[in-house]
DNA sequence: CAGAGATACAGGTATATACCGGTATATCTG
DNA sequence: CAGATATACCGGTATATACCTGTATCTCTG
């Protein structure tokens, strides 16, 4: 029993190790990894309320609403009132846009390196069971890639 | 390309929901699952110190320093000195080790809801390449448990 | 043994994360 | 339409996490 051998440990452990790897790719950026997904996820989506985009990335809304906070204040992002006064819509600036583009290079760079600590089989296997823990749709081992949507 | 479809992103999503279902089953105890993975990790191997702790769990020595503050400002371990003068030893406390072993049902019960959301199968999988992103000896696809000492 | 270098930690700063409670706005109900 | 309820967000509080810098201690070298 090395280690507890909880999977939840573990995988707050390699979740950790992995960050460390994006993160110090993305360095130059001023960007760690959960900041660029959090632009690019912004990209994808905008305009999006607060809310939405939390449950899109399954975060606390509050946690997402200061994370957003940090990129605003870089002028990455603008948050908006919406046309319900309650919400915040939020979208990507131009220079939010430019440097996504500029770090997108150096994010592949550590997505191969993280690959390579991976087998390709080990991979596919991998993105299963995220999933399975992140509760998508039981999609199990079927690779099939193209979801059209996510029902959110 | 359906959310990023990023490694690290997906370890840190799945690693947050993941955290949160641990929390729950461990919340009558006051601990998070991190904080009884602390415990359980000083446990095992005190006296020991901070350091020394700290590579055992991949976590940035600062980091473990300030949790570990967490740990004894509610009597559940103890820092004394070492006799290398610069050293802090860590030790569990009699309530400390008191709550390690209420906890343990807790815990075990997240672990089993864990399960249920992840084949026999894929679990087995999900700790082999879990053992690989963390950098572990390569020991992937084996099903060898007994590992007599990792060699920190 | 004295000074140089290495090591272990503490603290500053910043971000990520979650929960809770408060406020403003929207929606529902009588 | 007024009051009740629901919703979206904000800010307080606490912890987790990492990097960097400073300080105390140890070790090595001449």
């Amino acid at each position: 029993m090395d280690q507890f051998d909880c999977l939840c440990i573990r995988l707050r452990r390699a979740s950790r190790a992995l960050t460390r790897l994006y993160d110090e790719s993305l360095s130059e950026t001023g960007l760690n990894i959960a900041q660029l997904g959090l632009l690019f996820s912004v990209w994808q989506a905008q305009p999006i309320a607060i809310k939405a985009l939390a449950e899109k990335n399954q975060l606390d809304p509050s946690t997402l609403g200061r994370n957003l906070g940090v990129l605003e204040r870089r002028g990455l992002l603008a948050l908006s009132a919406g046309e319900d006064g309650r919400t915040r819509i939020v979208t990507l600036t131009q220079t939010g846009m430019g440097l996504l583009v500029r770090a997108a290079p150096l994010w592949e760079s550590a997505q191969n390196r993280a690959r390579e600590r991976l087998t390709a089989d080990g991979e596919r296997t991998l993105r299963a069971l995220l999933a399975l823990l992140e509760g998508d749709e039981p999609d199990l081992v079927a690779g099939s890639r193209e979801s059209p949507k996510e029902e959110s």
